[in-house]
DNA sequence: TTAGAAAAAGGTAGCGCTATCATCGCCTAT
DNA sequence: ATAGGCGATGATAGCGCTACCTTTTTCTAA
């Protein structure tokens, strides 16, 4: 029996695809070399520029990023958490988010952690083990024990679309608190003085809640009257909480004359309801939103509502990780993004 | 000077993360068998099960899939390519999406396209780089050259939301053909002869057009009126197409008695502008959505409009890549989701 | 002209994991 | 008692890339 001893010896697993040791036999030079014309281009002669070019174009070749997140410890690769993505809130967050990253050469990863925070936990296991330059958080994490790990894994962190005092490692958002205040000065300025608030069930509508609570205390009117319902917020939650409003009192729509609701969605149900039963919107009764949604100018009546610049929070959030993944400090790491009252026709 | 022969002779470099060897070490076992206890429980022993579990407990540990996925050729990671995240169409099917896998244990990838297709290219090249286990495309891929990549990468491509004659590999759709003829039928049916169409500027939505332009013929009606507006469609698009279709004819709303639009939120649009005009729907005008979103059953008049089932498409997309990734055949490969006429009460 | 620095290219050794054998007991059949 | 089989465990060798260091080449300055 005669072998071959220049054969392989065994038969190896192997993806079968172009790698860079291929590019750079058929251009001539060192793996390594090659290596270096992809990532550093200023660090090689244009002749072997050309050279590598030439053999990536004729073999079509894709760097496996696996290999070089592994070899490199940089993934490219960015984490980001919302309770769900149906929520149009974040939405343009996401959008902008990905686009900044994607102009980076940086890839979203989508984690929703879903409003009950069940499956967070798997959530993180899995987002922690693809060693991602990043995490954006927009929504609450909801376990101590999730924050926990996060911190551990030295991962950067940005949170979104809040102010918390006790911010994990970076921060873009806006006060609910003030939002909340500074909605209840703005309908006592148009004369409004019955309040009612329509809010989802979830931490920062509750903020924004209370805050607007206070304020109206504190401009010495009635108490708010008030509607919780389920997240995420719905048109048909919207029209369901003014139908249990109207209810709630004595006429002219329960004595409310002013509802916050706490998204637009929420909004444009409480409207839809007023125009089915016969509410004039504004004249009896002020509406306002809160996100700014797309849709929110050209309602009829156009939607007074509160604007946060979602897209901005997420340029921010991606230059924080690209920052902090390329090895700058990042100072400050909280920004007030703010937010504010668009006023159309609603209220 | 003394050296301590034990010690390292370099400073390696290292993630100083906890690793599979740190656990082993722990456990008292070898890494292949940690590695065993975490992927084929079944094949270990319940003390070493136990053991290694108490390990895992104990430091922390989180599987770096990056070096998994390297070493397994198996990235457990799914790209979704979509026009936009803004669209709202698509999230449905995203969500899903997302859902099914985790509960597999794969994570999703984002990746926007664009309506124009500029960055394909770059965003193809980022998502093949990081050899996902499948990647599902909602919305036509643009380019030839992009489908010719797909293909030569050998990575498992589900296309939604549209049943093509030529498949790159695995389909899960419905006819949008059918769609636009099924509406024309549908509207001819309930009495209405004078046709509008307001259609988003893609592909798609121009098929449906063509579709029900094709049926308004076949059932001897008079000319569709045609309104195109760029997508992303909105609301305010929505407001300014009916505009135009007023203006363009005689009495009574430029003699159209029904609109089909090729978004839920063009028909909302539709809808508001209706009624800021004094036009009364569907008494005057019926309208006809696309989409069923989920505020259309909750607008004033409800929103009669085409549903499609789009997390059935997203669990079906998983339900495929998932099958592959594992090994198994995959038969039929394409299957038609349908879509259904929702009548409710503004047509 | 020649040292000396700077630039360009290459060699080596992993990153942390798993595929692929090889091995070691232990039990059953003969 | 011994071969044969099976289940559990271990050793080895990469997956494809880049960090780190060394070597070679090229350019500048004295």
């Amino acid at each position: 029996m005669v072998l071959d001893a220049t054969q392989p010896r065994r038969t190896r697993r192997s993806s079968g695809a172009v790698t860079l040791h291929d590019v750079a036999k058929l251009a001539g030079v060192a793996p390594i070399t090659a290596s270096r014309a992809l990532n550093t281009p200023g660090q090689v002669s244009a002749d072997v520029l050309k050279k590598v070019s030439e053999a990536i174009a004729r073999t079509g070749y894709v760097p496996n990023l696996l290999a070089g997140g592994l070899a490199s410890t940089r993934s490219r690769l960015v984490a980001a958490v919302v309770p769900t993505i149906s929520g149009p809130v974040f939405l343009e967050t996401v959008q902008s988010l990905t686009e900044a990253l994607a102009e980076r050469g940086y890839q979203l990863m989508l984690g929703q952690a879903g409003y009950a925070g069940s499956r967070e936990d798997a959530l993180l296991e899995a987002i922690i083990g693809r060693r991602p330059d990043g995490i954006v958080l927009t929504g609450i994490l909801h376990s101590t024990e999730g924050r926990r790990r996060l911190l551990a894994s030295g991962i950067p962190v940005v949170e979104t679309w809040d102010l918390t005092p006790t911010p994990i490692d970076m921060l873009v958002g806006f006060s609910h608190v003030e939002v909340g205040r500074a909605v209840a000065d703005f309908l006592h300025s148009k004369g409004r003085r019955r309040f009612a608030v329509v809010a989802g069930d979830d931490e920062r509508a509750r903020r924004r809640l209370d805050a607007f609570q206070a304020a109206a205390v504190a401009l010495g009117l009635p108490p708010v009257q008030v509607v919780v319902v389920p997240a995420p917020t719905t048109l048909r939650s919207g029209r369901a909480a003014l139908t249990t409003l109207m209810r709630g009192g004595d006429g002219g729509g329960g004595g409310v004359d002013a509802v916050f609701c706490s998204s637009d969605l929420l909004a444009l149900g409480v409207m839809t309801e007023a125009h089915a039963s016969g509410i004039r919107v504004p004249s009896q009764l002020a509406v306002v939103g809160f996100g700014d949604l797309d849709f929110a100018a050209d309602l009829h009546p156009a939607l007074t509502t509160v604007h946060i610049n979602g897209a901005a929070i997420g340029r921010q959030a991606a230059q924080f990780i690209v920052d902090r993944a390329e090895g700058r400090t990042v100072d400050p790491r909280v920004i007030n993004i703010g937010f504010s009252i668009v006023d159309r026709h609603s209220a």
